[in-house]
DNA sequence: TCATTATTGATTTTCATTGACCTATTGTTA
DNA sequence: TAACAATAGGTCAATGAAAATCAATAATGA
């Protein structure tokens, strides 16, 4: 089990990580009680870091089904095109978001190597001015912050997916 | 029998799958008896199957007769126009409906070609993000949240039919 | 410090399998 | 024709296996 960092969650993050990108196939199956042995942890440990790490939003379905014979298969979606991509970004902001979940978005996209560390933090700059200055200068609701947020972070990560 | 797995259900469900693929009608005629003695089970265990595995949320009607040429038919139903489809889904959803059985609902809908991958990705995340917000936010009690993650299903797998 | 994130274990829910008992259909016979 | 026998499917509850949930606590980070 290669080297351990102290955090048992990402180290359990990376394992599944390195079995989907190692099959053909963009699924695994496992069995949650054998990789809770693997990693010598409690089986529910193995929902935490579903819970919080293999959700839609980074990109993941998952499936489980319990009794004898039971499993738990995590899909990784793949975007496809160009244009697939710029709509899954538009689906994926609408036309409000916070600045929490939009950073959300960007730390998912910079995993999945869809934008790079440095990317990721200009646009972090960007969103968190545009939201100081919405809130301390132009006295915006929360509301209209969000939408301003939104139209932001989607004409950069579309131009990002242009080039 | 080809290759069995350790799980009598599922070898089951593929047999029939099978049976209903490679017959030029939609539907399968079968005799309980006989399908138990194929896989060495017991009878109840087909019923077991039929009500888990084909069910109308899958696609499937189940009708049949017992006594003397008694028999179990399998009819694969593929609803032709938009106002079925609708009906069907307002048929599957109800005016409440947990989180668990939407994700089930979306997962059938995937295998069944209705909608795509990343289309059922999308709902996934809108149920999650109207669950957490009814959950945590409005502090709404489950009946309500499963009002309301019903609408929102209804309202995105209706506008998907529709186009 | 305060809020978020991680860890654990007890309890609950779901799934698969089996068998005993129930119901419906058809055919046979007094 | 009424009763019965044979046939074939249905229902239900018990059991064991495995995953989900939840609340309490600990650790981490800003």
């Amino acid at each position: 089990m290669q080297n351990l960092s102290q955090n048992l969650t990402q180290d359990i993050e990376k394992y599944i990580l390195e079995m989907l990108n190692s099959e053909d196939d963009d699924f695994i199956k496992l069995r949650r009680k054998e990789l809770a042995e693997t990693f010598g942890c409690v089986p529910s440990q193995i929902n935490y870091v579903l819970r919080s790490r293999f959700t839609p939003e980074n990109g993941f379905l998952v499936e489980s089904r319990r009794g004898g014979n039971g499993f738990i298969r995590i899909v990784k979606i793949s975007c496809g095109s160009v244009e697939e991509k710029l709509n899954h970004i538009d689906d994926l902001i609408g036309d409000y978001i916070s600045e929490r979940d939009a950073r959300k978005i960007l730390k998912a996209f910079q995993e999945r190597d869809l934008i790079t560390m440095r990317e990721r933090l200009l646009m972090e700059i960007a969103i968190r001015h545009s939201e100081e200055l919405g809130r301390d200068i132009f006295e915006l609701p929360s509301n209209k912050r969000g939408i301003i947020i939104a139209e932001t972070l989607k004409r950069m990560l579309h131009g990002l997916m242009l080039v």
